[in-house]
RNA sequence: CGGGGAGUGGCGCAGCUUGGUUAGCGCGCCUGCUUUGGGAGCAGGAGGCCGCGGGUUCGAAUCCCGCCUCCCCGACCA
């Protein structure tokens, strides 16, 4: 029976923190590297990650955004520039004082993120209003010293996406931060099928140097969030920081309003902790590497008819656009790759076997439904494509249902800390940081973000009773 | 930085308390045969400066001192 030494996890309810670390490593998605807190994306969950760029990729051109790439290496003036920015990140940069084999005049910062170096060029090129907006997005690496390290969800190096863009007005700027938005949501939503709450940030929880930070909040299987995807107004504060002007029209000099947002790898922590279950993870369909797996399953002298039909099935399922893999490989059982691509979370698994052929079927299982059944062989190819967007839309609906579920509208201090030990608290709340400090300091829950979708609503803040801020509520969670 | 745990073939561990043969087990790996519809079986085989440095001793994986690293839990964060 169960072998957890080799492809078991710890049981999420036993330790979900182990079960966690157990599977990112042993489904093959990244490992860690020989300097604290680095990763490796190993090639499955590289992959994974090439899906999620090619569809926020595409969303990032289809409005108008255009790629580039800058160098990875700030002096470390540069960062000084904006007060507040600085004071954010402090704390996380690796700074190289040595190279060439000599101490360096000013010390470099390895990019945290890249506002400052960005915010330079663009000063250099912008100089008229005819220059805007201007609409940048580069690919990345960052760093930034973790304390505390968990592969995939926070390490000391990440890759991302990051956008930035200036505008002629604060209105545009404002604009810009919803598109980012949306299409985050939608591959949040769409692409990995997590159920996400879309909000702002509270002052003390924006990004350092911004307005106001837009978020994503995804609930994980154990109840706590996890920030998706984030976008900033930066107002004008880098502009003023990094000279960032333009002539209007009118001939005046202005500040231009600039942007900057992000999605990273952390997702595919995201989508690991959203979706998976006891026997390992389960993907959604439009960001599988592989959505279909091919079994085949026969005796010495059957085999060779039966690989000779599975990999025409799978020629067959390739041509219909979907991404499929036949597991040929003869040194393990077929119970041992059944339980091995459970583990890997592929969606579909279509075994195929002697006794399949002869009645001209094949046996399908799904991973998130779990169960068999048998289908006529010439149905398998086009019925797939209806097969992986139900099995999209369901692990959706649950991971809607599963938030809501876990969501709780809470008037008390009582009512708050219980929440937020199974997920998130809906409350009001005064707003102020001493409150704020004090509901993480005792139950170790943040303020996620003050939801769009929520009625207005006013009333005693649930932890001290003060009026309510914000006029509507707050949700409440432990984060990632 | 605080608290806890661990460093022994590729992986997971035992051995250490109470020093003493050739350092053992499971998994994986290699070869052969038999197998193949939920983690295959048998036989044979390869693979170890027991984290590093010092010390005690006739003798150290084991005892003593120092150091390093990693993991987990808390304080900072996409």
């Amino acid at each position: 029976m169960a072998k957890r030494s080799e492809l078991g996890v710890t049981p999420q309810s036993e330790d979900f923190s182990a079960w966690y670390n157990e599977l990112v490593l042993k489904a093959e998605l990244a490992d860690r590297g020989p300097v604290r807190g680095t990763m490796v994306l190993r090639p499955y969950g590289y992959r994974l990650w090439e899906l999620v760029q090619a569809e926020l990729d595409g969303r990032i051109k289809a409005t108008g955004h255009e790629n580039a790439y800058f160098p990875m290496l700030i002096p470390e003036s540069h960062l000084r520039r904006e007060a507040e920015h600085v004071e954010g990140f402090a704390p996380e940069l690796a700074v190289v004082t040595h190279a060439g084999g000599h101490d360096l005049e000013e010390p470099l910062v390895v990019r945290p993120t890249s506002e400052t170096v960005i915010g330079e060029l663009f000063a250099r090129w912008i100089s008229s209003y005819r220059d805007l907006p201007l609409l940048m997005n580069q690919w990345a690496n960052v760093v930034r010293w973790e304390l505390r390290p968990r592969l995939l969800l926070r390490t000391t190096e990440f890759l991302w996406q990051e956008g930035h863009t200036a505008h002629a007005s604060a209105e545009e700027a404002a604009a810009e931060v919803l598109t980012a938005t949306r299409f985050y949501e939608e591959v949040a939503r769409d692409c990995a099928a997590i159920s996400v709450i879309t909000g702002d940030k509270t002052p003390r929880e924006r990004f350092a140097g911004a307005d106001r930070t837009v978020t994503l909040e995804a609930m994980m299987r154990d109840g706590r969030a996890l920030q998706a995807g984030t976008s900033h107004d930066l107002g004008t504060n880098f502009a003023r920081a990094f000279d960032i002007d333009f002539t209007n029209a009118e001939g005046a000099v202005e500040l231009c309003h600039t942007t900057s947002w992000g999605m990273s790898s952390r997702l595919i922590g995201g989508i690991v902790m959203a979706h998976g279950d006891d026997s390992g993870l389960v993907l959604p369909p439009v960001l599988a590497p592989f959505q279909v797996v091919v079994v085949p399953i026969g005796r010495e002298g059957e085999l060779a008819g039966v690989l000779e039909a599975a990999r025409s099935l799978a020629l067959d399922l390739a041509a219909a656009g979907i991404r499929v893999k036949v597991d040929e490989r003869d040194h393990v059982s077929p119970g041992f790759k059944f339980n091995e691509w459970e583990l890997r979370g592929v969606p579909v698994r279509i075994e195929l076997g002697p006794r399949d052929l002869a009645a001209s079927k094949a046996t399908v299982a799904e991973r998130l439904a779990q169960g068999r059944e048998q289908v006529p062989l010439a149905d398998v190819v086009p019925d797939m494509p209806a097969r992986l967007d139900r099995i999209q839309q369901a692990l959706l609906e649950r991971s809607k249902r599963f938030r809501e579920e876990r969501t709780f509208s809470v008037e008390s201090w009582g009512g708050l800390v219980e929440a937020v030990s199974v997920g998130f608290a809906s409350a009001l709340h005064c707003g102020t940081e001493e409150c704020e400090r004090r509901i993480q300091d005792e139950t170790t829950a943040t303020p996620r973000c003050i939801p769009w979708d929520a009625p207005e609503e006013t009333g005693p803040c649930a932890a001290c009773g003060k009026p309510s801020a914000y006029g509507r509520r707050v949700i409440f969670a432990r984060a990632y």
